[in-house]
DNA sequence: TTGACTGCAAACGTTTTGCATTGCT
DNA sequence: AGCAATGCAAAACGTTTGCAGTCAA
């Protein structure tokens, strides 16, 4: 098995993982071993690997390494953009009603509100997708995330002003950010 | 709080959950007051509800149902199509290399590899979702799924179906049918 | 120097077992 | 009547705490 790609192990991945540092240095991070350890870990890969996977290879490097370190880790990249989050099909956070054979979801960022939505002409995606990658795509998972109709009504009237309020560039480290824009 | 009492509660659901018979009655699966109480819970509510809440909703129809119960019936149901499954940003089961400010991961549903697919050009697919819901489309969820060239070409000379490689993450229940194409 | 980061272990919530019993088709 | 489906309890699992010590900037 592991008929992982012979291409990937030399200096492309050496500059990765200068961009981590970098884009942590940007942000006041510090560049700590570990993460580095955690870093090369996932860009090494050519797969979605778990965090106790993570685990296992940053454990090569750096032995003493930890596992929450390592959760720790990953959420911090996934801030920072180095990683992306990849979903199952199986492991899922919630469920809604499906009406449709064929559907999406939009999530209401706002008040959670969901609904279907079933006009999806992705082919084009799709096709570029296998274009850009040499995959033959079978199947797709779409969700959006908007703001819905009453929501925006409602907020045109209560101009709420946020909470901690700060202008920074980009992301917040606090928890939900978006994974995709 | 209670907005929703004139749209919904009314023969909508009542059809809805009809179809919910009907559909597991083609794949000859029965169609049990639990079953149904957790279909009631996930098409009665506008939002995406976790196992642990469609749990509580059920049990006002049917207070001795049990949690596992409800995991079982929404898997099912998730099978036949009338629930959808919703991820969540923060929450994922793995992880994967992010070159790129804005990208998509293409997986591999034979070896698990997973590549960067960035030329996303979702705007129309987008704008349909906002037209068809109402929402203001903030951001959007991609993942593709397919057959790397590697497969395609392996699969070509051996036709041979092995269920072993599958390094990808760990798949619990029989994974078959995507959720929601 | 300093505060961001790490490691540890125990707590936590979620999901899954195995099997006798129930009850839908 | 037969067999899928349920309920129960406990265990497995993945993830998150809280805090003192540590190290990169």
């Amino acid at each position: 098995m592991a008929i992982r790609s012979r291409a990937q192990a030399g200096p492309d991945l050496r500059e990765a993982l200068d961009e981590v540092g970098r884009r942590l240095g940007v942000r006041g991070m510090r560049y700590t071993p570990q993460r580095r350890a955690v870093a090369e870990a996932v860009l090494g890969a050519h797969q979605p690997v778990t965090a106790a996977q993570v685990h296992d290879r940053a454990r090569r490097v750096r032995p003493e390494i930890g596992l929450m370190t390592v959760y720790r880790a990953l959420d911090t990249l996934a801030d920072v953009g180095v990683v992306r989050r990849v979903h199952g099909q199986q492991r899922c956070e919630a469920f809604v009603a499906a009406g449709h054979k064929h559907g999406h979801t939009v999530v209401c960022t706002l008040c959670g509100r969901a609904e279907e939505f079933t006009h999806c002409h992705i082919e084009p995606v799709a096709n570029a997708a296998a274009a850009e990658t040499g995959f033959s795509i079978d199947d797709h998972f779409l969700q959006f995330s908007g703001v819905c109709r009453d929501c925006r009504l409602k907020r045109r009237g209560d101009a709420s002003p946020d909470h901690r309020s700060h202008p920074a560039p980009k992301q917040t480290s606090s928890g939900r950010r978006a994974g995709t824009p």
